[in-house]
DNA sequence: CTGTGTGCAAAGGGTTTGCAAGTAC
DNA sequence: GTACTTGCAAACCCTTTGCACACAG
């Protein structure tokens, strides 16, 4: 696979602490290309399966762990990844505080920007560390091409 | 195991187009008296591995057909059920559009009351069919003890 | 009696770990 | 050179299906 932004792709990971192997380069060139969540069975075919499913996975928990990629829950039962944007970061740090679509027509889950979950009174008294929150349906574009 | 409420859970089964078999009764009541999310491991263990294992599976997948369960997803990477309450009619029928907490001290995961997931503004021109929410924290019981 | 529920066996899928060989720095 | 990364093998857990027998209505 050719790396469009190799110089670009292990700065950011010598950033995150991360050695810059071509493992960790194609895998991140990936989820920097394609603008959605993906699973490892998904990295590994859009790969071409040229690395180990093993290796995918570790690279993926590792990216997780240096907080370049987070998981995007969509209820497909399978572990999806999306990467960290500028979203990810708040007052209160690093965080995951944001929505997920997952659009039941084409099947991608993407995140949506907008952090704005609220405060609920329902909560009062709970201590809340984390938030997850995703929505089913049909996404902007698959709605489109169906109306056509 | 004893059978508090027999008559009352034949009852509701049958409501619920179900037949009344010793394993759902116990099921049933099982999930009357927690008032918690409980996973098919746990209602196995609860029932102290009375019924087989494939046919608890079998049975909460039914009570969730008819409408007598709902899944309840709290990241724990196992699906768990919960009795559907009053919060899971509404307008719109029978849904789901409640949260769910679920307490990183006791690991309980409960359904929060309140169906007050609100609008947002970024989700226009999606079509919304199916909101799924969670968070993660310490639950009211486990804060007050942790303070004594 | 008849359709439904149950138990046993086994497969399927995703996830996770151990260990030895290879690699970034 | 050293610590980290990779690949292979295999285990692990949860979920799901097939089939024959048992049971509720």
């Amino acid at each position: 696979m050719e790396l469009i932004n190799g110089m670009s792709t292990s700065e950011t990971l010598r950033k995150h602490e991360l050695k810059a192997t071509e493992t960790r380069k194609a895998i991140l060139e990936l989820f920097q290309v394609k603008h959605y969540a993906l699973s490892l069975n998904e990295v590994e075919k859009l790969l071409d399966n040229a690395f180990d499913r093993v290796t995918v996975y570790r690279t993926l928990k590792s990216f997780e762990d240096k907080g370049l990629l987070h998981i995007a829950e969509d209820g497909s039962g399978t572990t999806k990844y999306a990467l960290c944007g500028t979203h990810c970061h708040g007052e209160d740090g690093h965080h995951h505080h944001h929505m997920h679509f997952h659009c039941t027509s084409c099947e991608k889950t993407t995140c949506l920007e907008s952090n704005s979950i609220p405060h609920l009174d329902a909560l009062k008294g709970y201590q809340v560390d984390q938030i997850v929150m995703y929505l089913k349906g049909v996404c902007k574009e698959c709605l489109h091409t169906k109306q056509k």
